[in-house]
DNA sequence: GTTTTGAAGATTGTATAAAATATAAAAAGA
DNA sequence: TCTTTTTATATTTTATACAATCTTCAAAAC
């Protein structure tokens, strides 16, 4: 695991420039001006791209290139729904199976957070963070098939949890649930820790389409599309 | 959609041969080779490759190449219970929003089923009728992204449902349960189809189990690793 | 006898360059 | 003037060639 290749690094980079906005949906990633960037020929360049059409943050066009994927309101929703349904079931078969080590585990993540929010908001690494955190909630369920597929839910929808983050002070409510949730989980509550973590998720949910419609409101004049 | 990339051909006809049994679990797929096969360079090969590993049949080790991969009975267990899980969620959305013309859709691709199985077992388009039923089915829900996983969980299973129907009689069994919940979803009976969709997915599972442990148990003298 | 080292061979990963295709603009015809 | 065809340009897709890495196997050291 120690090597990467280059075409991996490259896709990781596009995929961290996609999330943080600077490629908006719908836009096109011409090969050349890539392979510019990072100085490496269009090859790898493209095997990124293919990689990120796999997860879903790109989507190409036979002989016309790749090109940034839209969400819609309902596709965000759908994305919630799912992860409501995927991590309910993760967390239903871990909480028996937690030993002392995972909980301990998940609750260090969760104080490295709290540091670092303290030091200021750190938007750029709180996927991360979130996603190791509920990782790491999930892992004594031992069944990684579904922890790819929550995966691959979170980067299909991280570009516009960021976005939320822009806008809200939705990491702090977070955070709480958190908290909240790996007690609960150390109490072996599973209904009451599924229910709130289904509130969790669909909370956020709301949050970001509340964003997004207000967006959608205050910009209905310019770049409305590129394609 | 007309148009067809050779790379997307060529990514096509591998995933059939995988799927197919030629290329069994852990065998390394050369990519000079395949180009040699397919009579192109080994850039199309190699984009196609990393197409299936993003489907979960593959997997790429750097400067080593890549390998078919190796699903094992947890695997599959957990693969089939997901399908139990996303698959359920789509039905319930979908029987409230069934039109006429949706289960007109479903019932017209059953009867195309049983006149091809009236004429001979056709083992190598099952996967695609099977599929094509099941997404006419959930289809009102109107949930692509759900579909989509679910789409990828029939990939990663498909070849060890083929070798099921090559040595058990599951075809039937399979076919008279598409028929009833057909009409438990016409009659509306929601609980009552999901029920009947739940065994149908876990019978199979466990008929897929049961097989493969009795092959294991049948062939344990040779070719057991190749890497 | 076992382990380690190193060179040869094979295979993947990447760069450069040519071919195929789509988009856009210009010219010809109605 | 509008439509259709042609041509030109830009971009993707594929082929060929080269570089980097891994595996293998034999020889040497312990």
């Amino acid at each position: 695991m120690a090597y990467k290749t280059r075409a991996r690094f490259v896709a990781d980079d596009i995929r961290h420039r996609i999330l943080n906005g600077e490629f908006p949906g719908g836009t096109q990633l011409r090969q050349d001006a890539l392979a510019a960037d990072y100085d490496v020929s269009r090859i790898p360049v493209r095997e990124a791209l293919l990689t990120l059409e796999a997860e879903g943050l790109v989507e190409f066009y036979p002989h016309r290139g790749a090109f940034t994927t839209e969400l819609s309101v309902a596709k965000i929703r759908e994305l919630f729904d799912l992860r409501v349904l995927l991590e309910g079931h993760l967390l239903r078969q871990a909480i028996p199976r937690m030993t002392e080590a995972a909980l301990h585990k998940a609750e260090h993540i969760l104080q490295e957070y709290d540091a670092a929010l303290d030091s200021g908001s750190q938007i750029d690494n709180w996927s991360d963070y979130n996603f190791a955190f509920h990782e790491a909630l999930y892992h004594p369920a031992d069944l990684p098939e579904a922890m790819n597929l929550v995966s691959q839910l979170n980067t299909k929808s991280d570009r516009y949890i960021r976005m939320q983050l822009l806008y809200t002070q939705a990491i702090e409510k977070a955070e709480r649930e958190h908290h909240d949730l790996l007690e609960l989980s150390r109490q072996g509550e599973v209904d009451a820790a599924c229910q709130l973590l289904e509130r969790h998720i669909l909370e956020a949910c709301e949050g970001i389409v509340a964003v997004l419609e207000g967006r959608v409101q205050a910009s209905q004049t310019p770049d409305t599309a590129q394609l």
